[in-house]
Parts: structure tokens; sequence; C-alpha cells
DNA sequence: TTGTACGCGTTATCAT
DNA sequence: ATGATAACGCGTACAA
């Protein structure tokens, strides 16, 4: 079949892409010129350039990425790593992340790592293999000692979202510590004095931070936190079920609930329906983050809330100073602030028999 | 200054990228060897076959994706556009497209039109300049003209998702006809007779197809659709706050709210919190899609529900097939059940005074 | 079976 | 100010 080319006068599979020796030879100047062209230097005069733009726009040429890449030019694209993008938390971060990135001709790559550190591993790797300009990534757990490497190893710059690294990335957060205290402070000033604290994550800041705000809270109060009632060992729906249950069924039950994730809020209300528990009136209950579930459920939720979007926001902005060599190279710190959103969820703890958990 | 090579043993600035001459050097090979071997031609010895392996182990080589690129190689990058990715509808969609194109060694790059045309555009233009290798598109405007020739132009691969075009493209969407059909079916078996639906996007099928579902379910009841009662102009939370409100100032208010938008339910419930009325007493209510808020509500809404993860993957399944030149060039559509989720928020018609609503 | 050499489309460095 | 030309790293026909 390769033998002759056939006699087509124009073969159907052939669009060539136009290149910039087509644009040339249309502007009647060396592929230089049109570089020079495209690339803004100043040394083209006027009617050239007019001949040349007008060339390219007749052709509709367009530089070649590939072409580009090879040489060494930037790709211009980020990869974006965290667990499941349909936790509207990183939906949030992913547009901030995009709006700023776009903006500046960078394309966002999102990758899910389902939390499995192997999955990370293979994302940065793969992000390395594809000439990722950078990336922002929320890593699962801070001291996996292969990520780690693997990440070093990468050399790429990265932006850690919600996480902190002994490596000199940079890192984006909300003031959780702060945000946890206060929560903790207006319960306690609500006579509440065992309060429980559901919540996930041991393995990243987060988590770290949410626990001693809870902890300075208590001790600026000169109260004592009972580890009996520190629930930290996951962000699903069915662990803050159960976990309530079990809080509730203690012979000396919570009087009030800090429930610090996305996804526990509904599994605390579930479980406290289930056992026919008023909020507040039996227990009061702060959330974490802010949603439309808190708004209108009944009642309405106290939350802790801050600003993913703005997180997403932050994160790609120090990624782009980094890129630009604005930032140096060291690690650089950008904390957001949190917020209590007082609504109906809280009130003042109840009097009730030592020990005595409504039927 | 390249003149002479500074004396410098080991130049800190010349991180050289390993290239596949270095795997050959390595390997005591020529460089046609190496690529033979990375690509799985039958025509290697296992012996030079092992050294070569053994060479691009030690020096972590990887081929170039930009080299490749111009070589002609797919970029294995498909690019998905829609309108903002805090929808939790796309953002189901988003994880499930890519759980599929991660699978096959693809990238996926999201995009944020904001619902604007001009940024649609931009965007395809960018895909195809990028050589995206297909686009998976939630269009804002089915009938926008620019769109479609850009889109057109750019010949690239492409799934709408929940939308349809006249041009040769996938499809794949849910079935809102039938889901919404069997909704108003049911309200209608309950009594109601004045059935208001609330919802947008004129410009695409999904309102259109909902629409149709509405009036075929009275058609088959023998009763008339008063046209007072659609108000289809937004998916915004506010619209729909504002619409529940002049719907139920009607001299002959609405006895049942069918409300089909993510958004829409918060606006609903609100405006119908404020004029003091209740669900499903005094107006029942149907919503979609499903969602935390819907379950957890008092009482819980009844939600025409579907699965957009399995859209997302479908709408990559079906990209990757047309891809692989599986799938003929031509439309192809792939539908998704609906399934109506019945829970508190829908009661028999309330029998009241005519033209009395409640104060 | 393996090595060589060309071309992909761009940018950058020379001459002119 | 502009033109010619050499890389960049890979895949692949073609030669050996």
């Amino acid at each position: 079949m390769t033998s002759r080319p056939p006699p087509t006068p124009t073969p159907p599979t052939a669009p060539k892409r136009t290149t910039v020796h087509d644009v040339a030879r249309a502007a009647g100047v060396a592929i230089g010129t049109v570089s020079r062209v495209v690339n803004g230097a100043p040394t083209v005069t006027g009617e050239v350039r007019q001949r040349v733009l007008a060339a390219i726009e007749q052709l509709g040429w367009t530089p070649s990425v590939a072409a580009q890449g090879l040489r060494g030019m930037p790709a211009r694209m980020v990869g974006f790593i965290f667990s499941d993008i349909r936790n509207p938390l990183y939906s949030a971060m992913v547009k901030g992340a995009e709006d700023v990135l776009a903006e500046q001709g960078y394309m966002l790559v999102v990758a899910s790592s389902e939390g499995r550190p192997a999955r990370e591993l293979a994302l940065i790797e793969l992000f390395r293999r594809r000439r990722a300009d950078g990336l922002i990534f929320s890593i699962e757990d801070e001291s996996d000692a292969d990520v780690l490497r693997t990440l070093e190893a990468a050399r790429l710059p990265v932006v850690m979202l919600e996480r902190e690294l002994a490596l000199p990335t940079g890192t984006v957060g909300a003031d959780h510590l702060e945000g946890t205290r206060q929560a903790t402070r207006y319960l306690i000033g609500l006579g509440h004095r065992r309060i429980a604290l559901i919540s996930g994550g041991r393995g990243n800041r987060v988590a770290r931070d949410r626990l001693r705000g809870l902890e300075l809270a208590h001790e600026e109060a000169g109260l004592p936190v009972d580890p009996q009632l520190l629930r930290l060992d996951s962000f699903a729906s069915d662990y803050a079920l159960r976990e309530t249950q079990l809080l509730m069924d203690l012979p000396d039950p919570p009087t009030a609930i800090v429930a610090l994730g996305i996804h526990l809020l509904p599994g605390v209300l579930t479980a406290l329906r289930m056992k026919g528990l008023s909020v507040p009136g039996d227990v009061s209950l702060i959330a974490s983050n802010d949603s439309e579930l808190c708004q209108l459920a009944t009642p309405a939720i106290t939350v802790i809330r801050y600003d993913s979007y703005a997180l997403g926001r932050e994160a790609a902005l120090l990624l782009l100073r980094r890129l630009r060599g604005e930032q140096p190279a060291g690690a650089a710190r950008v904390s957001l602030p949190t917020e209590l959103v007082m609504r109906e969820s809280c009130a003042a703890r109840p009097h009730r028999q030592p020990g005595g958990a409504p039927s």
C-alpha cells in the first residue's frame, strides 16, 4: 500500500498542521521573524510585524505546545492531588486554584488519590514525567516516608494545602487551632464541662491543630480534657454515627459535641435522632465546615466556617510566585482565619442527674 | 560565558535531563534499541532487553512527553468544560470521568466556563492548541452559534454531558423526561392539580425534557398545565426563593412544587419558612438531585435521584471508545435512569378554600 | 537483530 | 532588522 502514493488530488487524510514555515512563507519572511513577532521581540519593523500577524490570522496558526515543550518551555500545567473531589471542601479549593491559574494561562489537572499513599506516589511520578510546572497537594499522611522521598526526588515546586511537611514546600491552611479553641471556649462559656471531639486525619496538621485548640481552651479555663471524649480516627459519616452512639451511651455522656469534618454532621445527627436526643436540649453541637445542611437543618447548626475557595486561591498564588521566582525556594506559610458562626445548635448545659442519660 | 566552560566539577545549574542517548550509552546499545525495548517491539533479544531495562531503571529515565508529542503521539489528556465544579453534580461527574480516564493513563483537565459562552469559546481553543485528545463538555447554551462553530472547527472528539447538540458528538445524560413524568404522576395521584415547576437552563436538553415530562404526565391524566406555575429561568437559589414567594402569593397557589436543580431546594425551603408554610401540610415538595440536605431536612425531602458519578464514567467511556476508534465517529447516545425516592415531603392535596392562601 | 539518520515545530544563536 | 541554522528528545524507516 505504501509502494505508490494514490493519485488523490487532496488526500483527505492529510490535514497537515500549519507551522511557522507556512506562516513565514505566507508573510514572505523567515521563520525566525515569525517567532520574534509572536514572542514580542522589540526588534521587528512595524510593517513586517503587520504582515506576519496578518498571515497568522489568516492561517489560524498557533505555536505547537509540544515543540515548545521540547525547547524547554514550561508546560504551564499544574497538578492538584487530593483524596476525592466530591468532598465540597476540595471542589471549592479546586475552583479557587483554577480561577487563579487559568488567568495566568495554566491548566489544572485534577488527580484523586482516594487517600491511598500508593496512589499518591504514582501521581507524583506521573506529574514529574509529564513535566508539570508545580503541584498542589493535600497529602494523606504527612509522615509517609515513601511519598516524602518521591516528592523530594521529583524536584517539583509544591504547595501543601491544609497539610504541612518537613520539606521546604509552600504551605497554605486555615487556622484550625484558633477556630477549635474559639468554639470550645464558647461551649465552656455555656457551662459545658464534657465536650466531645469527633474528627479524623490523625496523620495531618489539621487534626493536630484541632485537638490542640480544644486542649488550649480547656487549659485556659483550668478544665481537664477527658480522653474518653476524643474520637479522632476518621472523617467518615458512619464513623461519626457509631462514635456518637457510643459517646451518648457513656455513663457520663458529653453535653456537647464538636464534629469537625464535612461528612461527620450527617452521622452525628442521624445517631442523635435514633436515640431520640434533641439538639440543643440534650446535647449542644458544633460542626465544620459550613454547608446548606447546617443552615437549613432544624435547628440550624453552629459551625466553624472557613473559606475553602480562598485556600485554593492562596495555594495557586503561592505556587505561581515560586514559579516566577518571586518566592524564595524555602518554606512559606499562609494561614487563613476561621469564623465561629453561631446558630441554634448550642445552649447552656442541661442540668441532669449525674450518670443519667435520658432513655 | 560560553567561550570556556568553568572548572566547576559538578555545575549546580546543569542537571541535564537524561535522554535515550544516556540510556543507550549505559546499556552499550543504540538509541533505536532503547526505543524498541520501551515500546515493546518483539524483535529484541532477551539479554539486550535486560541490559536496557537495567540502565533505564538505574538512570530513572522516562521518555519525554514533549518529544513524543512532537512525533505526533497523543497527549493522553482530555478536557472537561462545565460551569462550576463546586456544583456537586459536576464534581461527581469529574470524579467518575477521572476514575475511568486515569486507569487508561489519561489526565483530566478541569475548566470552568462560569456559564459564559465567551469563556467556553476560549477553552475550546485552548484545548485545541494544547492538543487535548478529546473533550467532555456541558455546554451552557446548546444553540450558541459561536460556540458550535468553534467546537466544530476544533475537530476534537467530544462527548456532551447532560446536553445534546446537532453536531455528531457523543451524548450522555440522565433520563430527566421520565424522571419528571414519574414525579408528576405521583403528585397527581396524591390529588394535586396545581403543580409548580421551578427549574432553569432554558437553553439545554435537561430543561426541555423536564418540562416535557411534566406535560406528558398531565396529558395522561387529562389535566391542563397552568403556564403561570412554570418558573423556568434559573438554577440559582435566590431565584427559587423569589419565585416560591410569588407562586404562593398567587390567588390560586400551587399545592405542590417540583424544584429541579441542586441549588433550588434551599431557596424554596427558605421561602416557605418565611411564609410560615409547612411541608407537606400546606404544600408538597419534590426536589432533585438527592443530597444530605434532602435526607436530613425535616421533613426529609422526596427527590428525583440520578447518579452523576455514573454519568461522568459513561462520558469518559464513550470518549475513550471514540479515541480508540471502537466507536464510529457519528452520534452515540447513552441514557441513564432516574429514580423517585419517596420521603416525607409529599402528602395528599390539602383541602382549602378556593383562592385562600393561609396568612 | 541492531545501528543510523531523518524529521517533528519551535526557540535561540549566529551571521548578514 | 532579518535570515539561516542548530539544537531539543523521540520514533521509525532503512541500512547493515
